[in-house]
DNA sequence: TTTAAAATTTTACGCGCGTAAGAAAAATAG
DNA sequence: CTATTTTTCTTACGCGCGTAAAATTTTAAA
């Protein structure tokens, strides 16, 4: 590249970078630690040689020494979910903004791989950490240490007993204005969910629908099915056809606990010729939760309830900083939650 | 946590775990460097105190010394892409199981970001990359000197002029079956693709649709749709619209570059009330290409043709540990392509 | 049991950079 | 122009581990 034709030396490290650039190797290590700590004409100095010796200083040694690295830990649930890959986007986004450096893990559904991930975050020595746990599965006393030993913010799923840093999406409340819209515009709804959620978000939603039903002097309906894994499309295909032929489905309207089930139904419901959407001639409606990227794509496009993934990225990543810069007085509110946004499309 | 309670002392480095375990630096260095490497009585030492002690090495130290770091840079396009989550959680898999450690990295369809990737991942001095580029966007410049510099296996797109390590799709071929069946079943399809696709892989199947289409004796005729980000769900949405208003949908077949252009177009023609699907009383066929995992859930079904996601993944890896443990002779075929299966779904 | 081979220990140096301390130089204030 | 503050330079040590070489011990072979 040019910078390598201009200069004859191949630089190997920052010694040999003080030489060609004039400044010494202390400073250029101040520098590279923060560019503004050094005079402005060091700097322009600093930069110019950079321009015509591509150097870098050598990662490993910078963070075997330094009190902290720059790194910043993302473990996430299950990457191959948009919905996560989307938030991951993010906050690496956001990350990198601050000048640091995003790691991104993916549990990949699995509770063995979230240990792992926890116990080989440990290795790159992160400044501190943004955890969205499995849930259920998660190992809690690992999670805890991890917690104890790295600023860490837990976001999308709290885990309770550990009372830590939290932001997330307030399941109660966009569950409440979901089912509120429902019981307005037509038969009130029954409830979806899987047996065993993976995720306590689930119950939260459960309960919110359980108290917003009552409130509204209805009966609460819910069908609980199996199933395990993360292939929440599947599971709602699946179990979405077994209900259908079994005509259980009696009432006029199905409440999801999240889009990815809502997703495999609509094309259980669609190849089996039922109906579904708001219109005259429908038999059914269907409302989701979590605005899914591909809610919008749906046949019909799901009504459902937005998290407000921008505040709650953005969140995530400003307390993290904000205990890593010292600028918190230490107790705030643990848990921060944001509302959901009611997203009115043609299934319901 | 157990092992803490056990030991008073906590060990900080490996000359006091050399102490404990009562077995030499060197030797501990062996150790975590390969555990066969030493004797058996001894690695059964070694573990014996790392069940008491909790002793990782540092990372960094390790990394600072070592000829080779056993880290392996992973870049994939666009990671919001459930199939590019799929693809890299396998090869995330297949990595760790050869004992080395993924670093996944997404260009978030930014060709920026994906020249930001090829230089951060330089500062992990990577033992090996697997790299799924942009394709037309991308710095093949950069692209170059990342393969000049690093043993890497370019996987899903191929950057030609450099004529490197490649393992993908056969586009052609996986293109031809689909219009051999579609011709065989019904009205022979129209093509509907970007006018400017960010990926080569869809000049292949343009090309291979035209010839397949000559071979049959019929007349090809493409739809090239205006568009220039990864979001093409949407652009198969809005210009699925436009083209189904306009009537200029004469024929009964469309045949769409990737699925998910065809996950918008089929969204937009539900909404439109235009009956898609092979069985009677269908207005259009629909198929895609590439059997996203988002395929088997549109309405109807997506007939498409899948990559084989394994082999693809699988070979990739297997190529560049063949070059990293010198097991293989130089230059073996630089591209290397696996034939697409045709998925026979409800749409077409 | 003797001998050769293999593994381990001891000793020692180096990797590239962070960082501390005092001296020197440069910028700013008076 | 001198005094003071700020920044840079020089010097030096340490981080935790890889690794080389020679001495020593252990194991396997004869």
């Amino acid at each position: 590249m040019l910078k390598d034709i201009m200069s004859d030396t191949t630089i190997k490290n920052m010694e040999e970078f003080a030489v060609v650039s004039g400044i010494s190797r202390p400073t250029l290590s101040k520098y590279f630690n923060d560019p503004e700590s050094v005079r402005q004409s060091t700097k322009a100095k600093i930069e110019a040689a950079l321009e015509l010796h591509a150097y870098r200083p050598n990662m490993y040694a910078m963070n075997q020494n330094r009190r902290s690295t720059r790194n910043i830990g993302i473990i996430v649930p299950f990457l191959a979910d948009p919905f996560f890959a989307e938030i991951a986007r993010n906050i690496e986004n956001l990350v990198i903004n601050e000048g640091y450096r995003p790691i991104l893990l993916s549990s990949h559904g699995d509770p063995r791989q979230e240990v792992e991930n926890l116990i080989s975050l440990r290795d790159i020595k992160p400044a501190g950490v943004l955890l969205a746990p499995l849930g259920r599965a998660s190992n809690i006393a690992e999670v805890g240490e991890l917690c104890a030993e790295f600023p860490t913010v837990l976001f999308d799923c709290n885990i309770e007993p550990l009372n830590y840093a939290f932001v997330g999406h307030n399941n109660t409340q966009a569950t409440d204005i979901m089912v509120d819209y429902l019981v307005r515009t037509g038969e009130p709804p029954v409830y979806f969910e899987m047996k065993k959620p993976p995720n306590p978000n689930a119950n939260k939603r459960r309960l919110s629908y359980i108290n917003s039903m009552e409130r509204h002097g209805l009966e609460p309906s819910i069908f609980s099915v199996e199933g395990e894994s993360w292939n929440f499309e599947g599971i709602g295909y699946n179990r979405g056809k077994e209900l259908i032929s079994s005509k259980d489905l009696t009432n006029g309207t199905v409440l999801f606990t999240n889009d990815r089930l809502a997703i495999g139904f609509l094309a259980a419901a669609y190849e089996m010729g039922l109906r579904v959407g708001r219109g005259n001639g429908c038999a059914l409606r269907v409302a989701g939760h979590d605005n899914h990227p591909y809610s919008r794509f749906t046949c019909p496009a799901l009504t459902t309830v937005s998290h407000d993934y921008d505040a709650i990225s953005r969140t995530s990543v400003e307390r993290l900083f904000d205990r890593l810069e010292n600028r918190v007085d230490g107790n705030s509110t643990n848990e921060q939650l944001f509302p959901g946004k009611l997203i009115m499309r043609d299934s319901a």
